[in-house]
DNA sequence: TCTGGGGTCCTAGGACCC
DNA sequence: TCTGGGGTCCTAGGACCC
């Protein structure tokens, strides 16, 4: 055990609470039958898509999350599939996050099923770390019903790490000074940001341990991988460099983007189709945008053809922007900028970025009719919150597409003597 | 096998400015 | 009249995470 000196900090201790197969425990507390199963979370057996999660009796037979379902229903036919509910899944994670905020005011859910507390100094109310994460565990279960695994570590990343060694339903708690010792014998692809790509690079330069990571001089890191290997040689030692995870654990971050995609169920060459999707989804990033307050200067569209081939087209805004009509209008003409007209579409995706907050500038430099909008559309997601999604359409026709149409032409095709829409119409 | 949806961060080239 | 160097913004793409 290394020696500290009097003048070093105290070291942190930081726990990594993540939900045992988060989504597929709570499905089952939905539909008990599903209990011990081999259960597939994330769609149907000849969906397009990907699995969500996989339980453990599904993992037996090489299930795992991110893999297509056609490919899991081939490796494990006799596994139960059942749609995502994200609604569920944020209930629950409310919970979770009740649960954690006994043991710490400083909880940072990482994402819906895993979190990070800062549990320095708390020994005094809650104990040793064992003991702690050991109540901790016993509380979410009977808060929750669901079973939990917890790292404990000097940083974030050995949280983390840690946490996926005590899985399932385990703790782990690496001590101070032992970091270095417990990272040498993992896999570098055990070390979060140490994908399939990064992993063959290192892999392919001989080295196949953390261990051997650590080795290497920081500065031969640097030059072969640049800032990132700077970061990746500060992991090796177990310390939270580079990026997100230097971030203090609670320290609350605004967003960067906002972005809504879709895939089709087959692809489409349908301009109307294509359209109306494009609605759809500069609506669903317009409302949450308004939610958070934040103002949108860049506006990027997304477009996938049928042999997956992927561009983004962005465009950045004088003026910031919120609104649906203008959002649209953007990535409308991006499309028809960059569609190769006809050709079958699988994905379309909409994005919004660079947000600047408060709307004083707005207010000031734009006309009263925007101003007018803002309150329309404060109005109607006022409503869909009270009613509803299918209470009020502000693109009246255009949900569900182009069957249910009422106005000509209401998404603007270029060449049929459209109007753009919305514009100077008063809500 | 045929590849979701929501994010973050990094790189790199070109425009533009001083 | 043959050509520097740095800083910043914008755009596109890709690796990675859950």
């Amino acid at each position: 055990m290394m020696t500290r000196s009097p003048d070093d900090p105290i070291p942190r201790t930081i726990f990594h609470v993540d939900m045992d197969a988060f989504f597929v425990s709570v499905e089952e507390l939905f539909d008990p039958a599903l209990k011990g199963k081999p259960v597939v979370v994330g769609g149907q057996r000849d969906e397009r898509g990907v699995v969500s999660a996989a339980s453990y009796a599904a993992r037996k037979f090489g299930v795992h999350s991110a893999m297509p379902l056609r490919t899991a229903a081939k490796l494990c036919p006799q596994a139960i599939f059942v749609n995502g509910h994200p609604e569920r899944y944020r209930e629950y994670s409310a919970k979770v996050h009740d649960v954690l905020g006994h043991f710490s005011p400083l909880v940072e859910m990482a994402s819906v099923d895993e979190a990070y507390l800062d549990m320095t100094g708390t020994e005094r109310l809650h104990g040793r770390p064992l003991r702690c994460a050991h109540r901790l565990h016993a509380e979410m279960k009977s808060a929750t019903q669901l079973n939990c695994s917890i790292g404990i570590g000097t940083s974030r990343l050995i949280a983390k790490v840690s946490s996926a060694k005590a899985k399932p339903n385990g703790a782990l708690w690496v001590l101070p000074g032992e970091e270095a010792k417990f990272l040498s014998p993992l896999a570098v692809g055990d070390i979060p940001g140490v994908g399939k790509v990064m992993e063959q690079k290192l892999h392919s330069m001989g080295i196949q341990k953390v261990g051997d990571l650590a080795r290497l001089e920081d500065r031969d890191l640097e030059q072969r991988f640049g800032k990132w290997g700077l970061a990746l040689a500060g992991k090796s030692r177990g310390e939270d460099a580079g990026g997100w995870f230097a971030n203090e654990v609670g320290e609350s971050v605004d967003p960067k983007s906002i972005s809504h995609e879709h895939t089709f169920d087959e692809d489409t060459g349908d301009a109307e189709r294509l359209l109306s999707t494009l609605m759809r989804l500069s609506e669903m990033v317009a409302r949450r945008l308004r939610e958070g307050a934040y103002f949108a200067r860049t506006l990027q569209l997304k477009l996938r053809y049928k042999d997956f081939t992927t561009i983004t087209r962005a465009h950045s805004l004088e003026q910031p922007t919120q609104m649906d009509h203008q959002i649209f209008e953007q990535v409308r003409r991006l499309f028809f900028a960059n569609w190769k007209s006809g050709s079958p579409v699988r994905l379309l995706g909409v994005q919004a970025s660079h947000f600047e907050s408060g709307s004083s500038q707005l207010d000031l430099l734009q006309p009263v009719q925007q101003q007018r909008w803002q309150n329309a559309l404060a109005a109607a997601d006022h409503l869909r919150d009270k009613y509803g999604e299918s209470a009020i359409g502000l693109a009246r026709g255009l949900k569900g597409g182009f069957r249910e149409r009422t106005h000509e032409n209401p998404v603007g095709l270029p060449g049929k003597g459209s109007k753009e829409t919305g514009g100077e119409e008063k809500p």
